[in-house]
DNA sequence: CTTCTGATTTGATAATTATCAATTTTGAGA
DNA sequence: TCTCAAAATTGATAATTATCAAATCAGAAG
């Protein structure tokens, strides 16, 4: 393991407050691997033998029911998942699969518990984790009980502007249907989500979309500090 | 504020764990108040300023966004609400509202960061808190993701089922309308929902509901380990 | 550059859910 | 027990979303 991934590792708020002993302990049985694309490398119901963190690549954490999947959550590097499994030392409640080749630390759930067992900063470290997190799913389910697919796409397009500085022109990171999945609607819906929002200024040709009026789009999703994580510290 | 009150807080497992002298300096500041039904404790975007906890009562957690507004769970006797803002001290994402007549503990926010900060124990039992909660919450998020409302409803009768022993006749602790709207639906589509569930052996009249198919109810909704919580253990 | 598979779009239709309106029912309080 | 406002149901219709099928498009492999 590259000790530019362990510096990567150790600038996440998670372990910064971490003892030298005890980042030994995590990191001494932990490996790296790299990862194709569209590998899928937890499966929901498994148990959670290890905390995940990607270093660089895409990762969707997806759950099926029976014929049904919804893609839950896109993680970007570099963050851990499913740190709430690997900590209550459960299965996982969700399927993870590389979206694009990715580079992915794994952890031993074990030594995790064994250091959070004994570094109080650990702990502390894990309880802001978790309560972002848990708000995090929260401002998710909102999104889904109170919007409308449409107004769904609109905040997620403004969220992803606001993550470019505020930028019009957007390039999509992966494909409309795991757009459409994450967003919770077909490829379909979401197909005629995006002419519903030509109305609003939205044009988009393949994965290049343009806000042309980020305006109307607000008005028509109304961002909402309560909703829209990105809307804080504004 | 009574020591049997103290003494159901001290069981929680929340609460366990902590020092003599952090239990007394959570409670020393805290109020115990009575609030007759349908009483607004909460605001969404007010900041943290309590963790709640429900002595008596229910609680409805809900959200809203312009008309809408959604349920997103209902706070049983004894547990806290709030805990993820208070500890991250942030604002309210939910607001809340008693349900029926309730006794409401309030613990101040900066007595339990104090706490948390000084006692490792107690950062681990929020730890375990936490991830529960956040589990639950990822739980909720599928659910509606991947069923439809009438399965959603199967999957909940049979949970108030089981957790009645798995009685047969179960008697709804609140309104359809609030029913409804934790399913993630209208009242009209509750009630044909139930209309629909009659062809696998649901019978209602008012707030008495009989399942005299539980098998058919379960093949409907299909429980899962990966969705409803009451399924674990069995 | 071409080929070809899979992604996306479009169209047609069905299923699901929401809305609006009108009854009917229920339950708390007089 | 009676009254009455709110809750629940039912009916009619609209909006939203899903499904199925076909056509088009895009990007990776050769």
């Amino acid at each position: 393991m590259r000790s530019e991934d362990l510096d990567l590792l150790r600038e996440l708020p998670l372990f910064q407050g971490i003892s030298d002993a005890g980042f030994r302990e995590l990191t001494q049985a932990a490996f790296l691997q790299r990862f194709p694309a569209q590998v899928t490398l937890i499966n929901e119901g498994e148990h959670a033998d290890f905390l995940h963190v990607v270093l660089e690549g895409l990762v969707e954490m997806f759950a099926r029911d029976r014929q049904r999947e919804s893609v839950l959550t896109i993680v970007q590097p570099v963050s851990t998942f499913i740190l709430a499994a690997v900590i209550t030392d459960e299965i996982y409640l969700k399927s993870a699969r590389t979206l694009v080749a990715s580079r992915i630390l794994m952890l031993p759930a074990a030594s995790v518990r064994k250091v959070f067992a004994e570094e109080p900063s650990f702990a502390r470290a894990i309880v802001a984790e978790l309560g972002f997190r848990y708000r995090e799913v929260v401002r998710e389910l909102k999104n889904q009980k109170l919007r409308t697919g449409a107004e769904r796409l609109a905040a997620w397009l403004l969220g992803q502007s606001h993550a470019a500085g505020g930028a019009r022109e957007l390039t999509l990171p992966f494909e409309k249907r795991v757009l459409a999945s994450l967003l919770g609607m077909t490829p379909e819906n979401l197909s005629r989500a995006f002419a519903t929002l030509a109305a609003y200024g939205v044009t988009s040709s393949g994965k290049r979309v343009r806000l042309d009026d980020p305006d109307a789009l607000a008005n028509l999703s109304r961002p909402s500090h309560f909703i829209d994580e990105w809307k804080n510290g504004d």
